[in-house]
DNA sequence: ACCTGAACACCGTTCAAGT
DNA sequence: ACCTGAACACCGTTCAAGT
């Protein structure tokens, strides 16, 4: 524990915005929350979000961490079962982001710093889905094409309005059709 | 040919501004293009703007539309051959567009208008989609789930960069996958 | 080091006034 | 009917000033 007191203060009124930005993205999306009303929920003036955050984007950034993180810590915790349920419980996990997640895309292209995180969020989803693949015996050379196939079917899911049991029926689908392809 | 002389004026305006955001939009993005530069470049005063459209989001629309009618067009003329190849043309058409694309999803929560415009769109592009492959011989129960796939596969290799070689090696194996599937 | 009030440059949009 | 100058309410961000 190498933080002294001022330092965990610090930290602790960070974790305060990010808490507050956090509710709010996802409450309202990330457009139509300005910094200046997160700043009044986290009770300071709205230049002060600017001690602690570079701008508006590192806000967004530290957030999807935050979220990522959890499901993460989740996933491992409470996915099991067939290839098809383990994807289904990732859609269930990252559903009440999906407006962030749009605007991560649209914001990709503007922002250098979401940019980046999103890349790196796609190679880190792509190694696991393809050591996923790998233990439900998909066979190597398919595992690439595979993963990306079921990354974008997630994404698409998640932008755009399904049922669960849509959901369901076409994971379930693409999923046989995957493992149990011809060579 | 029921218009007037005052009636074909007002529609070359408008088609005039249409035609600077059409360019503004592709080439610097939807969220960069401020209103006011469409005025600027279309030699009108900003709230001119408002004579011809309702609000910004109107102005996207149009250009989606005629983005959308022209690639229809062109579609019927040169699209020919295997899936994957159509497929390929599909993605070449819509690649100057995947700024426009990102926004329309982060927007269509956020703007009737253009939530309108989306739903519209996917129905339109998967009725085409499930005729293209019932052309090609996939069976009918499993042509909406394939629609869906290719449809989600579309857009995140729009959405994502990636190279020809890649979206023809994903594509290739996609096809195959989805229609000699094994019953 | 941390926080603020005031300001800056911009944004989409509206409105009263002109022709 | 069409167009404008001026204004409105907001935005993210900066900066000089305070402690």
């Amino acid at each position: 524990m190498p933080k002294n007191k001022a330092a965990l203060d610090r930290e602790q009124k960070r974790e305060e915005i990010l808490g507050v930005a956090r509710r709010l993205f996802l409450d309202a999306g990330y457009e139509l929350t300005s910094v200046g009303r997160i700043a009044e929920q986290a009770g300071v003036a709205p230049n002060t979000i600017y001690w602690y955050f570079a701008d508006k984007d590192a806000l967004l950034v530290a957030v999807l961490d935050s979220l990522v993180n959890e499901a993460a810590r989740d996933f491992q915790k409470h996915a099991r079962g067939p290839l098809d349920a383990q994807l289904l419980w990732l859609l269930r996990a990252f559903d009440q982001a999906h407006g962030i997640i749009a605007t991560v895309h649209a914001r990709a292209a503007l922002s250098e710093s979401i940019g980046a995180w999103h890349a790196n969020f796609h190679r880190t989803l792509e190694s696991a889905l393809v050591a996923l693949l790998h233990g439900h015996g998909v066979p190597r050379p398919e595992q690439g094409h595979a993963s990306r196939v079921i990354t974008f079917v997630l994404e698409g899911l998640l932008a755009h309005p399904s049922s669960s049991k849509e959901r369901r029926a076409l994971l379930g689908w693409l999923v046989s059709t995957v493992t149990h392809r011809r060579a």
